[in-house]
DNA sequence: GCAAACTATTTTAAACTTAAAACATATTTT
DNA sequence: AAAATATGTTTTAAGTTTAAAATAGTTTGC
């Protein structure tokens, strides 16, 4: 049992189609430094994934978002999107404020203690992310960027399609 | 030799900014897939990628394989694994049966239901799959598995070096 | 032999996630 | 203007996931 594999990869026969090995081997890397960015964030910061993204969505937008736009953008449920929002608000990182024109929606917002507590942690998180893709190499890496650009727009494209 | 060193520098914060835009790129690819196949399963077999996951890990392997096995190849935790277990046995999918030599130890398998049961979901499964990657191309799907072993080989590296 | 250390797994408690229902507010229709 | 419909968000209930503690069994060092 000494050379086992120990991925998502491991399940292939020799008969799989190319397009489902590339998606385990999609799903491997992801997961991969997924999982290493996650028990960064909880034993450097005591917080989570999820927590961070949400922060890190608002950093780009100092006006703050609304919570269905951060539910597109994260690609999570609203309701989850909403119970993250509960907790930042408790830990007095964000503002959730309802609109004046249209009660019904709500905008989340970075406070002064959420941007300086994030700027933090997105300091070590680029570190992270540094150690685990930046030995792949420059040239590699611009590669798999535009592949997966490349990706990303035909997936998106499919599931439009679908939806039909 | 002011200049000289900026430029440096300059290459090395772009290098880093590449780092973290194709982190973001290959997470955004493997969500967008990963909930599309999600919805599916719930949808036409109702059960999760968990499950699904599990039950692939089985059918390559006909005489079973022991949780711990399961968890590391899986990317999950032990006490995950250990839950779906408890599903499918319930469910009359997988046995699970301890060692003679070992009475730690619990070896899953997939009974003849769980067999039968796994192919056709796997039949649909690769489909799925074929929609959402296929349509990228061969040429760009061969380049981006190989660019991804490349990355994992990078990654897995880096983690066992921080775990000196 | 037997206690200490180790290993494999399960259980537990807390956090996360989702779909669906509920709620509150806006807009459109009649 | 009332009713119907649509929209944005939260709540709920059920299921998933994790780290850590607990349990059970094995190996090691004296």
């Amino acid at each position: 049992m000494s050379a086992e594999q120990i991925d998502h990869e491991a399940r292939l026969v020799e008969d799989d189609h190319h397009s489902l090995k590339l998606w385990l081997r999609l799903l491997t890397c992801s997961s991969l430094v997924e999982n290493n960015i996650r028990e960064s964030l909880r034993r450097e910061f005591n917080t989570t994934l999820p927590r961070f993204d949400f922060m890190a969505q608002l950093q780009r937008e100092p006006d703050g978002l609304v919570m269905g736009s951060l539910s597109k953008r994260m690609m999570v449920s609203g309701g989850n999107v909403s119970g993250i929002a509960t907790q930042l608000v408790k830990d007095g990182l964000i503002s959730r404020d309802s609109l004046k024109n249209d009660r019904r929606t709500f905008v989340v917002k970075l406070t002064a203690k959420g941007l300086k507590t994030f700027n933090k942690m997105a300091a070590r998180h680029e570190e992270w992310v540094i150690e685990n893709i930046g030995p792949l190499g420059n040239d590699n890496i611009e590669q798999l960027a535009k592949l997966l650009g490349e990706l990303k727009r035909t997936t998106l494209t499919a599931q439009s399609e679908s939806n039909k």
